[in-house]
DNA sequence: GCTTCAAATGCAACTTTATTGCATGACCGA
DNA sequence: TCGGTCATGCAATAAAGTTGCATTTGAAGC
């Protein structure tokens, strides 16, 4: 829960029409303590109020192209959804069980990334560096355990 | 061009028949100086002796469950796969060019990242970490910015 | 050299996730 | 009140990967 942010700000901030349906997405995201699946978001919007799922992807894509949220992949082939990094939010790794799906957020100092390098060799343009570390959470490890004995 | 990896013994190494089929599959990721599409395994290996593309899948699937492969996300939908660290290889992270889709590999020296906190705190089973950087390559930055103008 | 067997491979079909095309609705400004 | 633009709904489509089943292949044993 981001009790920091006011998602109708930070929508018209973007440039964006704070339209409900876009209110209840980034609600979703921002309400939640880790990144969630276009599925995940579709639901939970639709617990408030009825919404075709092809406008949650419109809307993740149009969030996701005026910087308010974070398209970060995992393992598989869906895309998880979070904040992206703004005055209240650093940028920061994510953890992805591939055991259950569930992805979490790491803290910051976690991973210490240095990317002074990067920028001064780099002859590209960076946009974004997503830090991505996969494995088993804690609560799989002992089924995985289990399941290879 | 990789002339450090013998990729018949990566393979029986792994644990793995090394078949003519999973030979070519490995041949082609490995003589690639960047990380490659499934399709473009597919066409690479298909241009010396036929190939259906399920087994492509099939063989990718196996390599990187036998970690011979490293499957890399992209920022689009589809994975790219390179050779997974070994002794000839150290992880690395990737470069995606967001407007042509190409992916390289970026020195590992270049982000500098610091697991150590990590592996100190994180209560789960840590697999592996993946880096990877999302922008414009140089090619396309001029046409990016005649794009915008 | 033949037989057997298990794994690899081919093929058609399917699934998952996301996208597109078109129509309609909603809201705002004149 | 009307017109226009953007948001949204719906059906259909596309891309990428997976599954089920049959066949092939290659190695081992006799």
């Amino acid at each position: 829960m981001c009790q920091h942010c006011n998602y109708g700000n930070l929508l018209t901030t973007a440039g964006l029409e704070a339209t409900a349906h876009r209110l209840h997405v980034l609600e979703a995201i921002g309400d939640s303590t880790f990144p969630l699946s276009a599925v995940a978001i579709h639901q939970s919007v639709a617990g408030r109020r009825a919404i075709n799922r092809v406008t949650v992807y419109r809307i993740l894509d149009t969030l996701v192209e005026h910087g308010v949220v974070d398209r970060i992949s995992t393992g598989g082939r869906a895309f998880n959804y979070g904040l992206a990094p703004n005055a209240h939010h650093q940028p920061h790794p994510h953890f992805y069980c591939t055991r259950c799906g569930r992805m979490c957020c790491l803290a910051p100092e976690s991973l210490n990334v240095d990317t002074h390098p990067l920028w001064k060799t780099f002859p590209g343009r960076i946009d974004r560096i997503e830090v991505r570390v996969d494995g088993v959470c804690k609560n799989c490890l002992p089924l995985e355990t289990q399941s290879r004995n």
